[in-house]
DNA sequence: TTCCGTTTTTGACCTTTGTCAAAAAAACTG
DNA sequence: CAGTTTTTTTGACAAAGGTCAAAAACGGAA
C-alpha cells in the first residue's frame, strides 16, 4: 500500500515500471477508479492538491519501480524553475483531457462498448489485475462485466 | 454562439456575468456537458489545448459579459510571466478537481440524488436553464428528471 | 494430489432508467 | 388575446444493468 485513506498524501509519484490503482469503498464496496501503469504521474489528486485527508487507498498491484518527490521539494522547484511550472501546467492539461474523454465515455456509452474501448486502449490490463477491479473501473458491476466478455 | 463544432477554439473565455453552455450532439441529441456561470473560465479545452476542430458547440443562455484572450496572446504571456503559468496550472488543480468530483458521482449516485445535489449546488441553474439541457447534464433523459422533479 | 480460499461464471429475478407517443402547460408573436 | 411553437409532463412499455445466491474454475500451499 502506497497510501491509505484517511492519511494525507504528501507525494507525488512517476511510474518508471509496475501497475497500480487508487480504490476508494462505497458502502463496504470496492470502488477503483484509476489504474497507473509505465510513464504515468500519480497520487491522490485531491490530497495532494488540497492537502485534505485521502478518500482513497494507492496498492502496488505488482512489483514495481516509482520516483516520488515531496509537496514541499515540488514546491520549491516550481520557484526556482518556471520550467517546472510549464511541465506541470502541460501534465494537468493531458490528465483533464484523458478524465473528460472517460467522463463522456461513461455517461453515453454502453458497458460492453466501453468494455473493448478499455481493451483496445490497454490489452495489458486484463492479464494484469482483477475482473472486479476492472469492472468497477467501468462502472459496472463483476456479474455484468463476466456476461460481457461471454458474449466477445 | 461562441464556438460552433468543427471550428477551432483560439479564444479562453473569462465569465464577469452571464451564462452559458457546451454541448455536442449524439445521435442528433443535444448533450449539454457544462454550464459557464459567473467567475468561470470557458473554452472548449480540447479544442484549444490540442488546436484540434471542436467537437462541441458553446452558447450564450443569456446577455453576458465576457472577457477573452487568444492562443497566441496567452502564450506570449506564459512566456513573459511565470505567475501566469502558475495562475493557470492552479486553475487546471481546479478544473481537474472538479471534474473528478463529477465523474465520481455520474458512476455512482442516482439520478435523483444528483439533481438534488445539483439544487443544492447552483439552486440558480433551474430558473436559468431549460430542462433538457439540465437532464442531458446529469446524463439522464428528460422525462426521467421530470419525474424526479415530480417525486420532490 | 488434495484441500482451501479466492475469483469468475451462471441463473433467476428486480430496479432504474430509456424510448416513443401523446397530452398539457408555458412561452412567444403578431 | 388567439394562434403557434416550444417545453414539460404523463403513460405504457422495453432494455440495460444490478442483486443475490449458488456453482464452477482457478491458484496456490501442504
Amino acid at each position: 500500500m502506497l497510501l491509505t485513506q484517511g492519511s494525507i498524501c504528501r507525494r507525488l509519484y512517476f511510474v518508471e515500471d509496475g501497475a497500480l490503482r487508487g480504490y476508494y469503498y462505497l458502502d463496504d464496496k470496492e470502488i477503483t477508479h484509476w489504474f497507473g501503469f509505465e510513464n504515468d504521474f500519480v497520487t491522490s489528486f485531491h490530497s495532494f492538491i488540497t492537502g485534505k485527508p485521502a478518500v482513497e487507498n494507492i496498492q502496488l498491484l505488482e512489483g514495481s519501480i516509482l520516483w516520488s518527490i515531496g509537496r514541499e521539494e515540488l514546491d520549491k522547484l516550481l520557484n526556482e524553475f518556471p520550467d517546472v511550472e510549464r511541465l506541470l501546467r502541460i501534465a494537468y492539461e493531458k490528465y483533464y483531457l484523458r478524465l473528460e474523454e472517460r467522463y463522456v465515455n461513461s455517461q453515453f456509452t454502453s458497458a460492453k462498448d466501453r468494455y473493448e474501448s478499455l481493451l483496445r486502449q490497454a490489452p495489458h490490463i486484463i492479464e494484469r489485475v482483477a475482473l472486479g477491479q476492472i469492472a468497477s473501473y467501468l462502472g459496472i458491476s463483476q456479474e455484468t462485466l463476466s456476461r460481457i466478455r461471454k458474449s466477445l
